[in-house]
DNA sequence: GTGAAAGCGCTAACAA
DNA sequence: TTGTTAGCGCTTTCAC
């Protein structure tokens, strides 16, 4: 492995003036830039990005915590954070805690401030509390996608307004002219994605709907578990014309288990998504959806833990990024006309 | 940050002490174990992995290089690879290189041997002298899953038998009675997947096809690829029976045009794949496919690095896994009874 | 069984 | 403009 102090040797200064080459060329004389970047590409030389961590007190590696990459949403978004961190001049570890505490405690013990210095948690089992412990001690951590009730105030977050994405939701189905409402709700990690049932709930009751017409479910986070909780609410609830799932996942279930009850898509039912995922638009049919802005979340976390390792403490306590906007494909149609009873 | 020294002081030894209770606790008195057990746990102090890792003269981070972790293949195999890493007390730097050699190169020449001690190869457009080049320099350079003709004689491989995988394929095909074969062959970053496709056609030939009852087009490696070779294929050749595709994306792709093009999937044309990445039993009609083991070669390729690194040579050249096998499902059954013409 | 000391490769004052 | 000098936090001989 060439040193730097063998590029030194070689173009005839020292240690320190190969590293202000590299680092501030404008403070060395051109010849002296000249002589030792030859020396550089003479011996092929490659600054040991853990000395210079070392030296610098700050790695150039982020880590992005997720609870498991064969989410299909989350292969979207570790392509656009890698590409900013790229972009950045950084790295990103990837760390899939299988929503296990144990895992995400040990990976945030090992890694944070001293791998990685800075850390994005996505939907984590951890408390807010543990997590202001290890920002405390001096690395940037920042919530990505937190979705709970309450908003965290001790860290700095990113996230979008999953209320108004429930909410576009019902808007759409309701305008369709759908009257009976089923719901699946997703429990994630971080808890059941109640924000996003909320805002549909909310946007129905102010587009005159009883309470009572609208029936939730709970279901995994899953296609599987989308198609199990629509076959027991669609059994249950044979009235309904419209199934809301907080995302896309379940919703593909959905209109699985809308087939395998001999109901069509969206002729007698209509189903709609949340987050559009590639999927979404791959499936048949299409799916309708509310689209969640994956990559710019991403790049806005990567851009914000920099800023922090920067800069010091961040500008403000809650990024929110660019609304949700409602995508129609072929799983959303009118509501048929009536037939049958609830 | 608490450092080794912080313990050493407050235990009443040496950091040389610390470092060996961390390493080698056999070596030291059991009372000062303890001791500095309780140092360490009192001040909650944390091995700096950085600092360490100059000092051993090697990181504890591995990096995977793939073209695009978007491709659902990847998610799967990245989750293997970190579990199998984190086994092993190493984390998982991912490098999505877009198929771009700059990307790739760039990458390599920044991480190999300085933030990474090894690198597990995916598809590249790199060629494998360069590739040769970077693991003279020391590095652990493992390739995996290359699909070349000539397998690399001169790095380190893991790799599953690609031919045997097509002529599963060919052989469930014929065994179902059909004469008439489509084949959608992928053209991912390392060149089209002729291995897989020749394996295929030689079984055909086996069973005695004649070469003309096979009709093959290549396609991009997706569901928007599959689906146009597949329309075009289909126009081209009516009498076709069935279709093979060199992988699942590509094959579900053509399960769609068929639907498009009125033709039932299995009943008028039967589609198979390779890969089975989740989403071959999730789509309907799920996806008959061959099984690469992917979770199998990805923690092969992170223990082959390993072993590299701790001690030096690998013990061979070319580590196959298991073999794939053939998961029949929904998308093939038996050829129609004649109807039209080729 | 434990400590002293040298160093991993680089950075960053501060001097010259 | 360049060099000197300390480290960064840890590992690792080699004495004691």
């Amino acid at each position: 492995m060439v040193t730097l102090a063998e590029v030194a040797r070689r173009a005839k200064v020292t240690g320190a003036t190969v590293s202000n080459v590299l680092r501030n060329p404008q403070k060395v004389k051109p010849e002296t830039v000249d002589r030792v970047m030859a020396a550089i590409r003479e011996l092929g030389y490659r600054p040991n990005l853990t000395a210079r961590a070392l030296a610098r007190g700050r790695t150039s590696t982020l880590a992005l915590m997720l609870s498991n990459i064969t989410n299909p949403f989350y292969p979207e978004f570790v392509l656009a954070a890698e590409r900013e961190a790229r972009k950045r001049g950084h790295f990103l570890l990837v760390c899939n805690t299988d929503d296990d505490p144990a895992i995400t405690r040990a990976y945030l013990e090992q890694i944070a401030g001293s791998l990685a210095s800075g850390v994005i948690v996505m939907n984590t089992d951890l408390s807010e509390r543990e997590l202001t412990e290890i920002a405390s001690r001096g690395i940037a951590v920042v919530l990505c996608m937190w979705e709970h009730v309450q908003p965290s105030r001790a860290l700095p977050c990113v996230t979008i307004d999953f209320a108004a994405a429930g909410a576009l939701a019902a808007e759409h189905l309701s305008s369709l002219g759908h009257r009976k409402f089923g719901a699946l709700v997703g429990a994630g990690s971080g808890g059941p994605q109640t924000i996003r049932l909320e805002g549909f709930a909310s946007a129905l009751a102010a587009h005159g709907h009883a309470d009572k017409s609208l029936a939730v479910v709970q279901a995994r986070d899953s296609i599987e578990g989308g198609y199990e909780a629509a076959i027991g609410l669609l059994r249950d609830k044979p009235g309904l014309t419209c199934i809301f799932a907080t995302n896309d996942l379940m919703a593909i279930g959905a209109m699985q288990a809308a087939a395998d009850l001999g109901k069509r898509v969206p002729d007698d039912i209509s189903v709609i998504g949340l987050t559009d995922i590639e999927l979404a638009h791959q499936f048949r049919p299409a799916l309708t959806t509310v689209r969640l802005p994956a990559a710019e979340i991403a790049a806005r976390s990567i851009a914000l833990a920099l800023e922090m390792i920067e800069g010091g403490e961040p500008a403000q306590d809650i990024y929110v990024v660019r609304s949700p906007e409602l995508v129609v494909r072929a799983s959303t149609g009118r509501a048929p006309s009536r037939r049958r009873r609830t």
